[in-house]
DNA sequence: GTAAATACATAACTTTCTTATGTATATTTG
DNA sequence: CAAATATACATAAGAAAGTTATGTATTTAC
């Protein structure tokens, strides 16, 4: 499959955990892999996750009380839900506003308003 | 004044040069500071830029020949004024282009289209 | 049975920003 | 007029959050 992957990954920085928190939120629990996946699909494969980003950040937010962990077991081996805690969801909630409030900044800021944005590739 | 910032400023990372391009290409030519005033009021005071990551970024840009520079004396003080090159233009359309593109898939991913976003503090 | 997909993990490195510091002139305010 | 604030540039140390590379192992598809 041919990927139009036209920016550069950097903007990703710092919206990893929102975009983790908010499909947590939405979908109850899922494991690493399921995420990955889910981006893509949702991103029509224009945002990527990968697994060096997103392990980590995982591990990273468990130790932060936000994330619990329950591991299932597929024939021999283990696959890792995750799912919010009560204040994994008040950070979701948080994030997602966070994200919305930047957007907002940056459209002033770039005078977005009425860019309709290039073709696609 | 009191400011209002409810975000970390961690969302912009990897968007200060978009910001600077696309203000250039807006204003013709700017100097550093005001590019930071222009930032904080054209977006209400919400987004802030530190002097520590603007200016390396305009001497990153200028060494990448997507800026050229220009000193005006203010009696004994020297302003140094930016402006875009070509291949900064050509570069200002990119950036934002790519910004768009990934607010686009965040918009999908975070099923932001009819979020309200939370009340100003 | 070989390749690709599924599923996890970590380590070295890079980029980009924050925080702190430094220098200096111009303007405002009490 | 003295002091505080604003204007105006710059750099360096450190932190944060990714990328890239690598490793292990099972399951599915051709």
């Amino acid at each position: 499959m041919y990927i139009c992957s036209m920016y550069s990954k950097e903007l990703l920085k710092g919206t990893l955990q929102t975009i983790i928190l908010q499909l947590l939120s939405e979908h109850g629990k899922m494991y690493g892999y399921e995420i990955t996946q889910k981006v893509k699909s949702l991103s029509d494969g224009e945002l990527l996750l990968t697994e060096g980003a997103l392990y980590p950040s995982l591990h990273k937010m468990e130790a932060k009380g936000l994330l619990t962990t329950e591991k299932v077991a597929l024939g021999k081996r283990v696959r890792k839900y995750y799912h919010l805690t009560p204040a994994g969801e008040a950070a979701a909630v948080q994030k997602v506003s966070e994200f919305s409030a930047f957007v907002e900044s940056m459209r002033k800021i770039l005078s977005l308003d009425e860019n309709p944005g290039l073709e696609p590739c």
